[in-house]
DNA sequence: CAAGCGACCTGACGGC
DNA sequence: TGCCGTCAGGTCGCTT
């Protein structure tokens, strides 16, 4: 689930704690996640300290003293809580993404035990779609989950002018394009649809129509690329504001459903001004989209 | 090669 | 109340 602007909001809860820290021990509890845990994983971790916590694309990205990087995927379902920094053990809010039920304790699969501070990270994940990695410094870009990963959606990287070439000539809807992460790398299916319908694009419309036959972007791509960033840029400054409804409201919320303009709104009144459209719901390679068919074309 | 689709796994929810 | 079908934020890998 998490898409990228979960995922760093996560990544803003957990750097106090981890950055810094101590790895004392790595206690796991299954063997596999989606994929089986790297080889000799806890032995590799325990007693080395975390330089850094970042993040690409939806991957958290530890790292480990020794020149190795961990990086964690929360798949569909996972998430991660802090443990005893406050010193009664209850979870830190600014961690959690999807534990708003709290003990859940049957999924914790991985326990990080830190030193100083003395707190342990857990990561816990019903539906197991997660995994970890552990890779050498620099064997980063070559790695199979992140040679192919694309543009990055946070920085002035993204823009009409990058996606062209890789927009140029294809027949796939928006839609599929969008989610696609070797083109942008963080997008997932519901700032998808909320980007397209900024944008007032149709996520049917063929990737190929946005570009000129020169294979120059067209200014409905320029104004595609920019309402991706807002749009990412709005949810990560909302990251923020549900990290804090969650420390008050016992995580009721959850998500950012306060800030969808047309995800999950199948048969509601279009949000646009002026725009009388009903958002439809349609299926597009097996998965829901939301849009306007009066105002996206 | 691109595009589509089933598979992976659990839990929540709605309908009967 | 309980059973069954459907759906969910992702992405891998197989088939067309």
């Amino acid at each position: 689930m998490p898409e990228l602007p979960e995922v760093e909001t996560v990544r803003r809860g957990l750097q106090p704690v981890m950055e810094g820290a101590r790895i004392a021990r790595v206690e796991t509890r299954r063997e596999a996640l989606r994929f089986p845990l790297p080889e000799r994983f806890a032995e590799r971790l325990a007693g080395r300290r975390i330089l850094s916590l970042g993040r690409r694309a939806k991957y958290l990205l530890a790292e480990i003293e020794g020149d190795l990087l961990l990086a964690m995927h929360l798949g569909m379902s996972g998430s991660f809580r802090i443990e005893g920094v406050e010193g009664s053990g209850a979870p830190v809010a600014g961690a959690a993404f999807h534990m708003a039920r709290g003990e859940d304790r049957l999924h914790d699969h991985v326990l990080f035990h830190l030193e100083a501070p003395d707190a342990r990270i857990v990561f816990n994940d019903p539906r197991r779609f997660g995994y970890m990695a552990l890779i050498e410094s620099g064997a980063r870009d070559t790695h199979p989950h992140f040679r192919a990963l694309g543009i990055e959606p946070t920085g002035n990287a993204l823009s009409g002018e990058a996606l062209a070439p890789r927009f140029k000539g294809k027949a796939a809807p928006l839609k599929a394009t969008l989610l696609d992460q070797s083109i942008i790398a963080g997008l997932g299916n519901i700032y998808v649809c909320e980007a397209l319908w900024r944008a007032r694009l149709s996520p049917r419309r063929a990737a190929g129509t946005l570009v000129r036959i020169d294979g120059r972007p067209t200014q409905r791509l320029d104004s595609l690329a920019l309402h991706i960033r807002e749009t990412i840029a709005d949810a990560i400054e909302a990251g923020g504001s549900t990290l804090r409804d969650y420390r008050q409201a016992d995580g009721a919320l959850g998500y950012f459903q306060h800030r969808f303009r047309v995800y999950d709104r199948e048969n509601e009144p279009c949000l646009r001004e002026g725009c009388r459209g009903i958002v439809q719901r349609i299926v597009q390679s097996g998965r829901s989209t939301f849009f306007c068919p009066v105002c996206q074309r």
